[in-house]
DNA sequence: GCACTAATTAATCAAGTGTATAATTTCAGA
DNA sequence: TCTGAAATTATACACTTGATTAATTAGTGC
């Protein structure tokens, strides 16, 4: 009766792998489904290895929620690209409805972690920081491109713009994410674009270039 | 030792009762901490009777499901009331950003279950049916007010509107439930009733009555 | 090549889960 | 008041969960 073979791993390697196992976990199978052994399995490694590195299961999920959110609006941000702050905008845009950034699997991950977001204050917290920081971004961009059209606006105003964009971009990112409608035969891209420039009070024309 | 006391109840009573208490746990302890025991607790029963009225665990979150979704899109649609189209569909936004519609509770509940949408097909069938008709309504208020206003707009162009509409009012609901940001000095109805006006390109101040 | 440390496995535990079933109680009808 | 059927409780079971610990292996420095 020999023991299954294995070998060591840098420390960071490994708790990536365990991070990564544990969304795909979540993704296929819910929160519920991302047991110990299940995470394990996946990650090719023996459950008791897990508290290794994490002190326990809820570590494990907590460090999990950060790589996702992370990974997620750096994806966005990417998008943004160097340029104007209009083809900043336009371009965090264009990378919010669309893939890798709006997915199945992406929204899967993000509802499961939402729903602990209420009776759990670590996730709550891990939530808080991921969700205002992307707003601030908005709003800052929003601001530059209103600027740089000419159009006034106090900050209150343009605060106010910044939740709404930031509600529309966060329901389409669901909408689109979810796959329901058939929106192969729409221009998603077009559509987003489009409605921040009206609701910003910019020509869409002007604003997509 | 002594039984505890009882008292028979009607099947629809029960049953309710059952559901009330699977959405107070899930929406105080999450998914995870709605167990058949704190349920049977809840609801002042034992374990076992949750048999008798849904034949597993997975039944009753279904059902608890249903009743949420159709509650919630209730409420919203009272506030449509009676009279024109541009009156209901401002009714309608201005209930789906404020209370009862719009709260933490409501919240966590919806986002416990859209964590198991895509891990749970039965899941994934009951939340699409609520949400196609609340899109679909949005859409008929949506042409029926440009129609009004004597906006002229092709079906395509309408139905691009209802998904931008959707999606702006479901990310406004996700952020005011959410309670981040300081929303008490922001009057979020008239903001969202303003959004909406100008995504139709119709006069706010005509809109807003 | 050898020992030593750290990483990994394997096996086990107590607690909690959904489910099943038999024993009891309630209540309506005769 | 009594009886029978339906509702409810109590108890138990098999299984899964996260956690713990001792035994074993891999790799590093000498």
């Amino acid at each position: 009766m020999t023991r299954r073979a294995f070998h060591h791993e840098p420390e960071a390697v490994r708790q990536n792998d365990l991070i990564a196992a544990t969304l795909d976990s979540i993704a296929e199978l819910g929160l519920a489904g991302a047991t110990v052994r299940e995470v394990a399995n996946r990650a090719g490694v023996t459950p008791g290895l897990i508290r290794r590195y994490f002190d326990n299961k809820e570590r494990l999920v907590a460090a999990a929620y950060r790589t996702f959110i992370s990974d997620l609006t750096a994806a966005a941000e990417a998008g943004c690209g160097e340029g104007s702050a209009n083809s900043k905008l336009a371009g965090l845009i264009r990378a919010s409805v669309t893939a890798p950034v709006a997915d199945g699997r992406a929204l899967s991950i993000w509802a499961a972690f939402i729903g602990t977001v209420n009776s759990d204050p670590v996730m709550a917290e891990a939530h808080r920081e991921g969700y205002q920081a992307f707003r601030d971004l908005i709003e800052r961009l929003a601001g530059e491109v209103m600027a740089e059209r000419g159009v006034t606006a106090s900050q209150q105003e343009i605060r106010s713009k910044a939740i709404v964009l930031n509600a529309l971009l966060d329901g389409l990112w669901i909408e689109i994410s979810m796959g329901g409608d058939d929106f192969s035969r729409v221009d998603v891209v077009r559509i987003a674009l489009d409605s921040v420039a009206t609701l910003l009070g910019i020509d869409p024309a002007e604003f997509r270039e």
